[in-house]
DNA sequence: TCGTAAGCGAGACGGTACGTCTGGTCTTTAC
DNA sequence: GTAAAGACCAGACGTACCGTCTCGCTTACGA
């Protein structure tokens, strides 16, 4: 085993590194105009790309965003004491990215495409719901179905406000939401009684 | 002052009975297509009527579903014995018009669509939310803020997980939701002693 | 028969008479930019047009440009009193329409696009070879074959010319054109005594 | 004689005999897929040859025809009893050239981008024209503008036919058109009156 | 019974975005 | 220096949809 067996490096021109700033332009776009008014040939012109680039790397505008927010979230955080602090840090978390400009609206406008679009709905669980899925059921313990409903509930409450109102739901309420979903998710281990109390 | 207050009736030719044939081919072109491909066109040859015809009553795609959702929906339901039955039922409730054919995906659809669109975003609020949201605060004595929160917490729920998976909610998660939201908005006056005790 | 049989008039907004502009504009940005670079986009903006008019109304660019070839051509002049000046002056006609400013380079362009385009091919040869096929058939008295190798020699020549040299032909190479081909079409019937000769 | 006359040998990697390669992947993809079609791209990967390559070889598409046309004519016969036979001779050596496979689509199709493409046509009439115009002045003896007449008639009208019809001119006609021009340009000096013009 | 006001069907039209394609250039690595 | 591989740019093409507009026709009411 001389070389690697793993390519060492396709060959060609390797791809500039424009992921970021197109990724920027996305966000900003989204930000000014919306979603359905941010153009592929806006972003494009924005990130002083060719609009060809931005469809070699990313099959439709759908999936740019759905990268574009991946790169936007980050790993969840999940950090936190005991699950109280765990569930509360993770719901802040998300709705903190959720106010930040353009996130938010580029997250309800894909959200809204997915409806309609089944081949960008499996990419929107499977690239964007997935990971985080993932990651909470390991840090919770729960069962699949139950985090499932727990990112359902914050992710729909979140976008609900923001569809409904325009605007990121203000810190009040995002500690509501907290309140309300540690308990029923089960406050914290060990001292409550009634964790996962839920008929599943 | 004999003739009336309101206008005996307006001049001309009056409209014909087409809303309800309209609604019905709306809701069936959203559930077969899914709400982009439902055309207004479409939708306008599944009515047996002109593209026209229905510009001339909504000014644009997305009051006319609202319009038919306002339709589909009816009145919320408020009997129930306690404010946990009360509360309840109108989760039940909701939930189950949203699992109705071609339901769920007009209201995810025009849902998205507003977050694009201030106009939109507008009618929205004041035509589909301002009613339930008015019955709920005077069924439920909470201020407004709550009330809204409630809402927020109930539909975003339940359009996330339509607006994933494509599927309405099953009933178990529908439960849990229930379970959730009741205890948290105060499972019964008078009995609990916790009944709003968010922060607002 | 009280109200004629045939169509009073079809329903719906009828066409304006945009077809005229659209020509114009077509033959006009073909002469100043050439065929390859006078787009669908430019011609609509030159006509004052939008686009999908345009194809609404053409499916392709060719098409547009046979449409436009075939009003600048109008029907072929066959008057003359020998077939001798019959051939001449249809000889000089189709010399004459070539070299109009646009003309020759759309005629040029279309044909080329035709070649690897069947279906395009299949729309030239109908719509722009036919109607003159068939009226010199007529006026000529020769079988179908000879009329075609007539109409090769002499717009195959006149495009030869016009696409080498960029110019349309002089007018002492089309008279040597017509010197060529009228003897060699049975000059004058009844006086040659070689009318067609040929075997066909 | 050691060292070769001239240049005794360019410096560098001398280039492989990629260009018969390339000749040939040109004119089987026009064959199979029309001028417009047959993509550098394709030719590139149909060759075996990466793109680059081809750039660096000819500077366009164009070019890149053109000298695969000018190799797969190489020169003129002009061998010929007389100057009837010659003109014969010339005539259906060009003929039997564009009626192979992709020959003629590809000679049709830079003929139809050079309308549009100065740069092109200048490139054209140099090297296919020039070379065959000269061959063809020595040998007939007529002036320049005689012999581009001649040029013009006898491609053109091949050109025409293929264009047309897609294929190319069939025996009969190419006899017909040895007769038509050779008798125009002077059967056989001085004396025959009509050259073989009965062949068919 | 006639005029006015509006509803309605059919479809053209403007505008705008999408996603695809191509020609031609540039960058990187390997020989 | 030549070649392969492929990223990149610029820009045209054809399609889809929305919402407006233009017609001709029909239905109602009121004078």
């Amino acid at each position: 085993m001389t070389r690697a067996t793993a390519s060492a490096r396709p060959p060609g021109r390797p791809r500039s590194g424009v992921n970021a700033v197109v990724f920027a332009a996305t966000l900003s776009a989204v930000h000014e105009l919306g979603y359905a008014r941010a153009t592929v040939d806006r972003i494009a012109a924005a990130a002083g790309v060719a609009k060809t680039t931005i469809y070699r790397r990313w099959p439709s505008k759908g999936e740019l965003v759905v990268d574009c927010l991946l790169d936007a979230f980050g790993p969840v955080p999940l950090e936190g004491a005991g699950r109280a602090e765990l569930m509360s840090s993770a719901v802040r978390w998300i709705a903190a990215k959720i106010s930040e400009p353009g996130v938010g609206d580029a997250f309800a406008g894909v959200f809204s495409d997915a409806v309609s679009d089944p081949a960008l709905r499996k990419v929107l669980s499977a690239r964007l719901q997935e990971p985080y899925r993932v990651a909470l059921r390991e840090a919770l313990g729960e069962p699949d179905g139950r985090v499932l409903f727990f990112i359902d509930v914050v992710v729909g409450t979140l976008l609900h406000r923001m569809g409904m109102t325009g605007e990121p739901m203000v810190e009040a309420d995002v500690a509501e939401l907290v309140e309300m979903v540690v308990p029923h998710f089960g406050g914290d281990a060990g001292t409550a009684e009634g964790v996962s109390r839920g008929s599943r």
